[in-house]
RNA sequence: GCGCAUGUGGCGUAAUUGGUAGCCGUGCCAGACUUAGGAUCUGGUGCCGAAAGGCGUGGGGGUUCGAGUCCCUCCAUGCGCACCA
């Protein structure tokens, strides 16, 4: 005998927390005759702050969806690990002295139990934490992998370094040139290879190699001392922290992603991921297609080569612009002008890149002296440098078309450079047109065609005169892959006379070291730098001091959780063929380009390698929208310790505080609570408004424990229960909505979850549920609650379903329906909802097994057909009536009694209308 | 600047995909019960209007018998990219 009260709720919900655990209900088997579906969250970097309401949001979303499958009869796996490696636990360890294996090992304890009192429904025994050797084992091996792989274009494929060095040894590289242009390595025979010995062909393999060591222009954040991918940059400074970043040149570990590009690129048309998120990878990986050509240099023998994707504009070329890094510039610049461009030169390099970036609209450049020859129109243009041109980009060099393009215009225009019209009077000689709609003139053999058929006709003409081809460029750089720090994955490789040589698998893990000094050793070399014994395995042969990027453990723990104790592969073929791809993944957005592209690309390098029949690692991608935090604001008067209600403020000279959302209901402020606050706020006074009250202002922004607008989920839980919480969340709206977190609200979830359970109780809280044969009202009601909750889970619409569930409610309880064949249905299909309350009221109704091992209710469409219809009648478009006509009857019929119906000729005065339009089941509409 | 997304009551949102705009919840108003409470129950609640009726889905225009939904255009907000040749 209860009542759903506070109690009661904690109660069942340790109950049924205890049972499930102790019965192990969600332990996943590989072994089953079941179809089967992988749905996944995106695992936690556990920091120390612990779960906000926000967190779970999209783990409320995938339990919803995991347990549904699992009632439909799927063997679901839904497993849950730690992103446990990462730079935030490293400066903890620097700033507290705490060795990062602890705090991180602390914090994943608070998250597991955060995770466990919301009753999700994850298979604990597959749990995964980068940073355990066990794991890193195999992240270190997949690196391995990398390092011996290169990738064919001719197969399109990732392939072992063994095929490379057959192919050199038998016909040498002439068909398979470098994959980096600017790569130093010449063309080679069998014969010279053969030639070479071990350090010089290693290097030329290094060339190759998917995952390679090389001198590489890096981020540089000398305050974390460490690099950072182009993905932790963000304008210039770092991602976390936001410390200046500079470009420097040093010897990295990076992947070769660029090769990939493409593959990458195609994989989005076949994956199911928001139109949104598919664009930000298209546009990181940054696709262009157009032509690279060179020009030769008046009385010198260079060429300079330039990629533009506007071949048909090249008889508008008015002037040359180098990137003022570009290797040309020294070897082309004239004596006169020699002054002026070092001292451009020595400009640029004082510029920083949040400089740069900051003043990109200032025209910047100077003369080279030099002039070049354009291919095809034979005129003589002048070189220029200018910071406008990128050095990584192309060829980091252009032509410029100042009548076609607005920043080659804008640059004409500062330095006085004619500009040759080739559009006609698309050109107006203000500004630069881009068209390509316009009939080019001043053009050469081009002349007269339309300038977008005109591309493919000059790139043949190039290509015909060799001095050009077709090109395709990709924004997209290699991903480097060194980290300067202490708490991440080694690598796996021994430096013999500067070239790293892979670890034997059988060495591996290769441990991180323990120390408890994790500061930087400088000269850009990482922590590890410090512990010479483990730095230094023999005279000549040295460790990496550097790290993985948290990305590499995050690029294939999805794998594991498959096979996760499996010690002699990172996953066993059969289990990796029965789980194959993630069904559905849930995540933030924040993961866009890094973790999501590296993932893909870790797939598809393993997939070519035999290891994987699927090459796209996720199906479905669904972005949880965030929950903001809703922050409250109190005022002091300027140099005193009293405290304004925002209502009166403006009277006073007041400095804005954040104050603690936990002690403001709506927007009071509980002021006794807000003095115990803080011991400087002991004696602080009042002004209140007129009825009495403080209260404060608000805002709505990111939720932030420095902001003190953090909403724990165990406060939630303790004052309405885990279930409430669940329903709640994902009430507020869509899934994919962001949304300030507030409590408003909260209170008609918990109703309606009362309300179900007194439909199976009496007045006096006993169980109440009779065995009697349900009306058609209540089997139309049952069966429509079915089909749109399942709907609605199948669009990931939850809001909605949870909103069908109290429709649903509020109608059973006003029919007074406690019938047995009713109740227990819904119960099955709220279970994944609220699951404590759903098996509590499973056990009432007489179950001794877990309703998770209950089938999901097939809703019958027989009991929702109607055999009439109310329909609308709308004289004009404006709804002026309702009629009820059978859904069998004729339109003629409806029409006769429509139009003679006393509010139609009230509207139509008597004149025949001019039209009307009958939709059987819909709407009648007189058009008068 | 370019790309993507979004815009509906006081608030969170819904609308079977071109067919009754505002479901569900909150808030608010009124009432009932009452041990007076941040409990429960009942009714009302888009705006203007006494009513008839009119207006109404960011603004303007269009297609249609009919538009929140489709098209054009403008505005606002959010996210991403940003001298990318």
């Amino acid at each position: 005998m209860a009542d759903y009260t506070k109690e009661e709720i904690k109660r069942i919900e340790d109950k049924w927390r205890n049972k499930w655990a102790n019965d192990q209900i969600y332990t996943v088997s590989n072994d089953s005759s079941k179809p089967k579906c992988y749905v996944l969250d995106m695992f936690p970097y556990p920091s120390g702050a612990g779960l906000h309401v926000g967190h779970p949001l999209g783990y409320f979303a995938s339990d919803i969806y995991a347990r549904f499958k699992r009632l439909k009869g799927f063997n679901v796996l839904h497993p849950m690990g730690f992103d446990a490696f990462g730079l935030p636990a490293e400066q903890y360890a620097i700033e507290h002295g705490v060795h990062p294996a602890k705090s991180t090992q602390e914090n994943i304890l608070t998250y597991k139990r955060q995770l466990g009192k919301i009753g999700f429904c994850y298979d604990w025994s597959r749990e995964v934490q980068t940073c355990d050797p066990s794991y890193y084992k195999w992240t270190q091996w997949i690196f391995l992998q990398l390092f011996d792989s290169w990738f064919n274009r001719k197969t399109n494929k990732a392939e072992r370094i063994t095929t490379l060095t057959w192919i050199f040894e038998n016909e040498g590289n002439a068909e398979y040139p470098t994959p980096n242009q600017k790569s130093k390595t010449q063309k080679f025979t069998a014969a010279e290879w053969k030639a070479l010995n071990q350090k010089q062909r290693q290097e030329i393999l290094m060339e190759y190699r998917l995952a390679y060591l090389a001198y590489t222009d890096v981020n540089w954040c000398e305050a974390l001392g460490t690099v950072l991918a182009n993905d932790e940059v963000i304008n210039g400074v770092s991602y976390r922290g936001g410390f200046p970043v500079v470009k420097k040149q040093m010897r990295q570990w990076s992947l070769r992603i660029t090769e990939y590009a493409e593959r990458l690129l195609k994989g989005l048309d076949e994956i199911d991921f928001s139109d949104s998120m598919k664009e930000i990878q298209r546009n990181w990986i940054g696709k262009s297609v157009g032509a690279e050509l060179e020009f030769e240099i008046q009385h010198l023998k260079f060429n300079i080569k330039v990629f533009t994707t506007r071949p048909d504009t090249i008889f508008g070329v008015d002037f040359m612009v180098l990137a003022p890094e570009h290797e040309l510039v020294k070897s082309i610049t004239t004596q006169e002008q020699k002054t002026e461009v070092d001292n451009y030169l020595k400009y640029v390099e004082s510029r920083s890149e949040v400089e740069r970036m900051a003043e990109v609209k200032k025209i910047t450049g100077v003369f080279t002296g030099t002039y070049a020859i354009n291919p095809l129109s034979g005129k003589k243009i002048p070189v220029w440098i200018s910071e406008y041109v990128l050095a990584g980009y192309g060829t980091g060099a252009i032509m410029a078309v100042p009548c076609g393009d607005e920043r080659d215009f804008k640059f004409a225009k500062h330095f006085n450079i004619p500009v040759t019209n080739i559009i006609g009077s698309h050109y107006t000689g203000n500004e630069a047109n881009p068209t390509k709609d316009a009939v080019l003139e001043n053009s050469g053999f081009l002349n007269g065609l339309i300038m977008s058929k005109a591309i493919d006709v000059a790139i043949g003409e190039l290509e015909k005169r060799k001095i050009g081809k077709r090109k395709v460029n990709y924004k997209m750089r290699d991903a480097g892959w060194s980290r300067q720090r202490y708490w991440g994955e080694p690598f796996p490789v021994i430096y013999r006379d500067g070239m790293p040589y892979p670890m034997n698998e059988n060495e591996l893990p290769l441990t991180l070291p323990d120390t408890d000094n994790f500061k930087s050793s400088g000269n850009g070399e990482g922590p590890l730098a410090n512990l010479n014994e483990w730095i230094n395995v023999s005279d000549n042969a040295k460790r990496d001091s550097n790290t993985m990027p948290t990305h590499a453990g995050a690029a294939w723990y999805f794998l594991r959780y498959m096979d996760p104790h499996n010690e002699k592969e990172f996953a066993g073929k059969k289990a990796l063929d029965y789980w194959n791809q993630v069904d559905v993944y849930i995540g933030g957005s924040e993961h866009a380009v890094a973790h999501l592209l590296y993932s893909r690309l870790w797939v598809k390098i393993l997939h070519d390698l035999g290891y994987l029949n699927f090459d796209e690692p996720f199906k479905k991608l669904i972005n949880q929208g965030k929950i903001t935090g809703d922050s409250r604001f109190v005022y002091r008067v300027r140099g005193t310790n009293k405290f304004v209600s925002s209502g009166v403020k403006d009277k006073y000279e007041t400095d804005e505080l954040r104050t603690d959302v936990n002690i403001v209901n709506g927007l009071e402020l509980d002021t006794e609570a807000f003095k115990k606050w803080r011991p400087d706020f002991v004696s602080a006074e009042f002004i209140l408004e007129e009825d009495g009250k403080y209260i404060c202002g608000s805002a709505i922004e990111k939720m932030s424990k420095s902001y003190f607008n953090v909403v724990n989920p165990d406060k939630v839980i303790d004052a309405y229960g885990a279930d409430t919480l669940r329903l709640y969340e994902m009430f507020l709206g869509p899934l994919e909505a962001s949304k300030p977190w507030s409590t408003s609200g909260i209170d008609g979830v918990y109703k309606f979850l009362r309300r179900f359970w007194n439909l199976f109780h009496d007045s006096n809280g006993n169980v109440n549920v009779i065995n009697a044969e349900p009306t058609h009202e209540e089997l139309k009601v049952l069966h429509a609650t079915i089909k749109k909750v399942e709907q609605d889970i199948n669009n990931f619409s939850f809001n909605t379903s949870v909103s069908a569930f109290m429709i649903c409610a509020n109608e059973l309880s006003s029919m007074k329906c406690n019938k047995q064949k009713i109740l227990e249905p819904l119960t099955i299909a709220l279970s994944p909802f609220a699951p404590h309350i759903a098996e509590e009221l499973w056990e009432k109704l007489g179950h001794s097994d877990s309703v998770f091992n209950a089938s999901y209710p097939k809703f019958d469409e027989q009991y929702l057909t109607e055999s009439s219809f109310e329909y609308p009648i709308s004289i004009n478009g404006k709804v002026r009536a309702k009629m009820n006509f059978a859904l069998d009857m004729p339109k003629e019929d409806i029409e006769k009694i429509v139009l003679a119906s006393e509010v139609v000729q009230k509207w139509s005065e008597g004149k025949p209308p001019k039209k009307v339009i009958i939709v059987p089941g819909k709407i009648v509409n007189i058009v008068l």
